[in-house]
DNA sequence: TTATATGCAAATTATTTGCAACCTT
DNA sequence: AAGGTTGCAAATAATTTGCATATAA
């Protein structure tokens, strides 16, 4: 039914931010694709590219990670559950899903008496790329 | 050979902070500590308590958490690789293991041509208590 | 028109750092 | 005495909020 659009109205602004997302299978900072806009001449204030990344977080429609140092990273993904192998030098990432670690991380939780589980996995490593042609 | 103590100085404001990571089995927060130890009449500067928590999270002493908001949490665990299983109501930390998702996240990422690969993975959830008893 | 969106500036929050005073060895 | 340690105050940094202005519908 919907595009794939935010709120009810599909700015300049939340178009372009938007279009930022779609454009890499990486992660990024509010401030670094507020900065790749600017870069590119479309102005996008830093409070928008904020709020834009929030409400679309919030529509399920990109995932949000924390980095390492605690910046909120975000990333156009695929629907439903998975997780993330991200390469921790170019920040590459790939989709994976395992079933049996779904209902390990369940049948764990469940057996030590907690329930309405949720879980998070993040695998870290170095892509083939970045380990043959290391960075400057 | 060393005490399970930090750098070379025992100081009263790094046996306070030691003892109220000992005393629960919650991931706690730098201010959260700092609060704690001043409420009891310990009064050790903020600052000390971020510096020391560090410390010992570098030595491998406790475990750092991110908490969903951002903030860092830190808990005394046992040493050795685990994971967690965090109860989102009351904090409480069941320490877990899981042999079969360690292999096959290194195993996955290897497949995708990852190598020195490592992960994070927690279980959120609702303890047994907090269900029956839930908070006012 | 009219509610929604934008963006600047100021406020928040967590954490770090400069630096002088202090304490342990 | 000598150097690690402390803590206040100020500096950072990421993110949020107030509010007047601009804009899509």
């Amino acid at each position: 039914m919907s595009a794939n659009f935010i709120g009810a109205r599909p700015t300049r602004q939340r178009k372009a931010v938007a279009a930022a997302l779609a454009e890499v299978d990486v992660f990024r900072s509010a401030q670094e694709i507020h900065q790749l806009l600017r870069d590119r001449g479309e102005d996008v204030g830093l409070t928008t590219v904020y709020r834009t990344l929030t409400a679309l977080a919030e529509a399920g429609e990109i995932d949000v990670l924390r980095a390492p140092d605690g910046e909120s990273v975000y990333r156009q993904c695929s629907t439903g559950h998975h997780h993330h192998l991200v390469c921790r030098t170019c920040g590459r990432t790939v989709e994976i899903e395992g079933p049996a670690v779904e209902s390990w991380a369940t049948k764990t939780a469940r057996a030590h008496g907690f329930a309405e589980v949720e879980h998070t996995l993040e695998i870290f490593g170095t892509c083939e790329s970045c380990a043959t042609h290391p960075p400057a």
